[in-house]
Parts: structure tokens; sequence; C-alpha cells
RNA sequence: GGCGCGGUACCCAAGUGGUAAGGGAGAGGUCUGCAAAACCUUUAUGCGUCGGUUCGAUUCCGACCCGCGCCUCCA
């Protein structure tokens, strides 16, 4: 069996194919760095990030680029509303969203900027003009002539045929030929950013920007093209239309969009005060590793409906696969093999990977690796684990954790590193109890809660209940979780 | 108005023309000095409503109701 993926373009799932044999080359539409992502984007991410890992793991050679938007409007509106550069502003964010990505466990892909192509864009919209597709207005901006292109409107499946002969539309603030025709280069505005350039003065339209970054990084036909559903239209078709104008051949092969969530069940909004930043989680005091899964327990075509009991059953889950693994680490084992457990681990990791090649059905995979984990734990109870069963079934985990990406437990020092941010940003009191629990759990030594752990073990088998207790809620007080197992105490920071 | 998606137990959420994955929460139990962790049992004759096709539909078709998305910046 093979990876089957939903293209937007044939609206259907199809059997995914690449130009290049066992190499995908892709591009998703990367961020506009004017703020912090919120959690929406990190869900488009996240799915992105999933189909490329899962393609590694399916071994392809992966060449995934993301553009970051370092030069828009509300970029440069933001700047001057703060006084500052448009690239002291962006390197601010940039920096920020390259953080939080690598919190939540996204792989970076090689990253282009906007502001580092702006010749190969002006050379772009010159071959367009030449073309005849593209038009300079009075004011020296560059605008697509939409009725140069017929298949206009093929991925988002709009009909522009009644609109496209040409029909003047009277626009007041345009000058340009039909109100659908779309800006390429914008001249510049008295006090905004601009760049000299062969085609004169100004700063590149955002459609225009993925289309020549892609290209340039991927060539004029590549696999796949990845992006939030909303950029379906215009900014995709938009894309196809100046990329497949330009060169006559299919720009990307697949379209792959991940749907919008949902928050409490109401789309996000500054509005309804339900949008969040992935900041604002973890100040909350919410680790990385439960929004990372949370986000990822939905597959990416289905609405997902984020809500902070999720959030808090996503911990659970987590948690499960954690303590697991952990048993299965520490715990000592007779030897010999359980063909059962063999079994169990090998059909785990085929029930994973047949239902991430069914479009990535992340609910599914995530079932499989829950019920080892409950029929392993149950062997486990019965001591009918032997030695060399250990390996197949982390190796399943580890499958599974290839693409998931959660069962490392660093979630600690990442949230401290956002509870430092938030000292230094004069956000004190945003900070929760919770996070402050969280990061003070890292504080005491690996050597003073083992001294702790010997002293309050040293009073139970001494029947000193009463001290033992104590002992035990100021661990728990102190963030760490203790468990008795037959091997002894086990404990984890929180 | 145009195009599209969805309505599955208390909650989140897969899935299938042949009789409902997984997780959380709840209840009972095993283990434990007590916890924690783990395990076991239990919780939808039912999959928005009404029709139709079929030996059989939650799954296909039609109508309707409700929710959501895109059509403008938006992941």
């Amino acid at each position: 069996m093979s990876l089957r993926v939903y293209n937007t373009m044939s609206a259907q799932v199809e059997e995914f194919q690449t130009l290049h044999d066992k190499e995908v080359r892709m591009y998703a539409c990367g961020p506009t760095v004017y703020d912090y992502g919120h959690i929406g984007n990190f869900r488009t991410f996240i799915a992105v990030d999933m189909l490329q890992r899962f393609l590694r793991q399916s071994g392809y050679r992966v060449h995934y680029v993301m553009n970051i938007t370092d030069v828009d409007d509300r970029i440069i509106r933001n700047a001057a509303r703060d006084g500052v550069s448009v690239q002291q502003y962006t390197a601010k964010y940039e920096k920020a969203f390259l953080e939080d990505a690598a919190m939540i466990g996204i792989e970076q892909p090689h990253l282009v900027r906007a502001t580092e192509n702006i010749s190969e864009m002006a050379d772009f919209v010159a071959k367009l003009q030449a073309k005849g597709v593209a038009y300079r207005t009075d004011d020296g901006s560059y605008y697509f002539r939409i009725a140069k292109f017929p298949a206009y409107g093929k991925l988002s499946k709009k009909d522009f045929s009644g609109m496209i002969d040409g029909a003047r539309v009277d626009v007041d603030e345009y000058d340009k030929d039909s109100a659908r025709d779309f800006a390429l280069w914008k001249a510049p505005k008295p006090g905004e950013a601009s760049w000299q350039t062969s085609i004169g003065p100004g700063r590149p339209g955002w459609h225009l920007e993925c289309s020549v970054m892609s290209m340039k990084e991927l060539g004029d036909s590549f696999d796949l093209h990845a992006g939030g559903e909303d950029l379906i239209f215009p900014h995709h078709e938009n894309e196809i239309a100046q990329s497949e104008s330009l060169t006559g051949k299919t720009f990307a092969r697949f379209w792959f969009h991940v749907r919008f969530l949902l928050v409490e069940g109401e789309k996000m909004s500054k509005r309804l005060g339900n949008f969040y930043t992935l900041r604002d989680l973890v100040l909350k005091g919410h680790k990385p590793s439960s929004v990372r899964y949370l986000l990822t327990s939905v597959p990416y075509r289905n609405q997902l409906n984020f809500t902070f009991d999720g959030l808090k059953q996503a911990a659970v889950s987590v948690e499960r696969l954690r303590n697991f693994r952990q048993r299965l680490s520490e715990q000592s084992f007779s030897p010999g093999c359980n063909p059962e457990m063999q079994t169990l681990a090998r059909e785990t990791i085929t029930h994973m990977r047949e239902a991430l090649e069914d479009d990535l059905n992340t609910a599914q995979a995530e079932a499989a690796i829950l019920k080892m984990v409950r029929q392993a734990n149950s062997a486990l109870d019965a001591g009918s684990v032997k030695k060399e069963d250990i390996a197949p079934l982390l190796a399943a985990l580890e499958k599974f954790d290839e693409i998931f990406a959660v069962l490392a437990d660093d979630d600690r020092p990442k949230m401290k590193a956002v509870f430092d941010w938030a000292m230094s940003e004069g956000r004190e009191k945003d900070i929760s109890p919770e996070l402050r629990e969280i990061v003070q759990s890292g504080q005491s030594s690996d050597a003073d809660i083992e001294e702790k752990i010997a002293e309050m073990e040293a009073a139970r088998r001494a029947r000193n209940f009463k001290l033992s207790d104590s002992l035990r809620a100021e661990l728990i007080a102190a963030g760490i979780m203790i468990e008795n197992t037959k091997d002894g105490v086990r404990w984890r920071r929180k």
C-alpha cells in the first residue's frame, strides 16, 4: 500500500505520486510575521509537519520549503505604529514563530523570506508583462489580467466565465482593468517600505512571493503545495495563474489544505475572546505536548474543536504513553519472548501505517498505539512480557513518535522559556499558578528529590505513615509525582 | 445567492452496505497501609429528522432541520 491523500485540485483522494522517484518537493505558505502565532496557525503547520514526517518515514527524501512573509500591509502598519523599522518588527516575530514552532515539535523546513527575493519577483513580473498577462497602471503598480488565464478558478471551483470578457468595472480605489485582477506589485506610498527594481520602485504582492520563491527553490513544477483552507482562494488560485501563465506547466501536482479549527465550538476570534496564541496556553500552564497532541488528534481535513477539556484529555493521553515507555525501560524482565507481544507490536506498526496512508488518519493511528499500550500494560501486570519483547514494543512507540512527536519529556524547559519571556516582556501578571508550579518543579535537583524519597521510604518501612504521607505531600506540592511499583519508587516531575 | 464540509454515547472523536475504533469523564472491582500508576468490568438495539433503494442502512439516494467554512485580510 502507499499514501493516498486528498487533492483539492481534483477534489478527491488520490494515490500520492511524485515527479521524481522517492523524492518529494513540497512548499507550504508560512506565516506573515506580524504577531505571535495562534493555535489555528499551528494546526496547519503541525499537519504539514506530520505529512512531511510521514513521507520521510515512508522512505522519501523530502525537500520542504516554507516562506516567511516579512513584508505586507499589516507589517507596515504595525511597524509604523510601534515606531520601528519593518526589519526590526519582523525580526522579533520571526524569531518568536521559530521558537514556537520548535516548542510544539515542528521540524524546521527550509525557510525563504520575501524580502530576500525582491529582484527575482520584479523579474517575474517583467516576464508576465512581456507575455501580455500583466499590465502596469499609471501609479506604477502591476496587475495580473485574469481574462488571460482561462483556467482561473480551477482550484477553488469558481466560475469566472461571466466576468472575463474585459468588461471594464468601475472601482474607485483601483486603476485596474477588471475588478478581479489582482496586484502583482504595489507602487510605493509615502513613508512605506519599498525597493528599487527593474520594473520600478515598490513592493511585491503576497501571491507573487509564493510563486517566485516556490519555483526558485523547487522548480517550475513540484509535488505538493500546502496551506490553510482559507488560502485556496484567492491566494493559491492566484499563484497558479501567475506560475502557469509563465511556464505553461502544471505548477503544483497536489494541493493540501488544512481545515480551520473551532475553539470551544466557535470560530476563533479576538472579538469572542477565544483567541489563543501558543504562548497564551503555556502561560495558562498547558504543556506544549498537550497542545500538539490535541492538534494532531483530529484528521487534518475535519473541523477540530479545540477545548480546554480536550487539552486536559490530551495531557492524560500523553502521560499514558510516557508512563508506558518508562515502564518498559525501567522494569526488569525475565529472558525469552512472548509471541503475542511480538505480534502486537508488529500489528500496531502496520495499523498505524495503514491509518496514516489513508489520507493521514491520525485519529486511527493514535487509537492503534493506545490499544497496544493497554494490551501491553495488561500483559505487564500479568508478568507475561519477556526481555525480548521490549525492543519491538519500544520500536512501535518510536514509529508513532517519529510522526506525533509527543514522547520526549521536555515540556518543562520549554515552559520555563515562556516563563522567562513573560517576565522579560513585563507580563508577569499573565503567568498562571499552574505554570509557576511546573517551572518550580524544575528547580529542585534530582539528588534532593531522591534524598527526600529515601526519607519517605524509610518512614514507610517503619510504618510511620503519617511522616511518609507528609513527605509525599511535600513532594507533590513541589510538582513531583510519586508512584510505588514492585521495583521501588518511581518519580517524575509534573 | 454560489461552492463546500459536518451532525455518532455525558464530553472529544474514528468508522463501515451486514450490525458501532480510541480517549476522557462517571460507576463498580483488582492492586495498595493510603494514594499514585496500571489493569478488569460497565456506560449508543443507537449514529440530526422524515421518506426511499436493499434480504439488510448509521453507512447509498432524496427532502428537510441544525452547525460550520470559503466567496474580502485570515492558518
